[in-house]
DNA sequence: AATTTACTTTAAAATAATTCTAAACTACTT
DNA sequence: AAGTAGTTTAGAATTATTTTAAAGTAAATT
């Protein structure tokens, strides 16, 4: 059992459902995943647990820094007049997006594509947040 | 009235609700916003229309490359254990996320920051699609 | 060790964004 | 002018996430 060792120098108290899904995380490989995927996986181990509880523990485990969340642009669509190849300034804040022209930004090197596909776009945000 | 044979070049019946749409959008400097956003100033202009013809409206200007969607990750919050900086590549059809090793891309040129802000992230994207 | 305090968990309700449904409507074709 | 195929609509449904407030638990204090 690291995990309770691991929840307590994040500063986390370690309670039983925090080491649960400590345990399921940072025992393999590094994985993707949402609350719903989590909690199918917590019911499948045997343990019950709310959902409310798996967003607040994912939601912690993300500000002390033990996962990331994948960027996205809030949880509303929003559409953009602009078709020219462009790129995107996101205000973390306030949610609020900047368009970066196409010249204002290089990639040198791309990864190739995996087996199987076509690359269909490239998008780069760069998150800002107000210096103050 | 550009806006009528804007439409029907893209291919699109031109009712009175997307003209009523186009013209609020395509006869000004280009913009973000969301299907919210719109309906409201739809009201101001002093027109009507439901919130879902709105959607629809905008799924298909879409769909014809009137406009772009913003890219997000879906409509779910996705996780990640990874924390190296790293990137990914977005399967378009399934929303599955692969990572994309931080070596395996290189940034040449960045835009400056906007006055005011800093920097707390770049996430780049790559979408992909089966290629058949 | 018992008590207090502050943080956590929970079920259920609330909220928010978006899509679906099916009926009424309208543009285009014949 | 009539038919048909695509569109709009209000309202219901769905989905993801957060809030609420009460009950529970870990840690700090006695």
């Amino acid at each position: 059992m690291q995990s309770k060792i691991k929840l307590r120098n994040a500063g986390l108290r370690p309670t039983n459902q925090r080491i649960i899904i400590a345990d399921l995380l940072f025992n393999g490989p590094n994985r993707h995943f949402t609350a719903e995927n989590l909690l199918d996986e917590i019911n499948l181990s045997g343990n019950k647990m709310s959902i409310a509880t798996v967003y607040n523990c994912l939601k912690r485990f993300k500000n002390v820094g033990l996962i990331n969340q994948v960027e996205s642009i809030k949880d509303t669509a929003i559409f953009d007049t602009n078709m020219d190849f462009h790129h995107h300034f996101l205000d973390e804040e306030t949610g609020e997006l900047t368009d970066i022209k196409n010249n204002e930004i290089r990639l040198l090197k791309l990864p190739e594509t995996p087996e199987g596909y076509i690359n269909s776009g490239v998008d780069i945000i760069i998150k800002i947040k107000k210096n103050n």
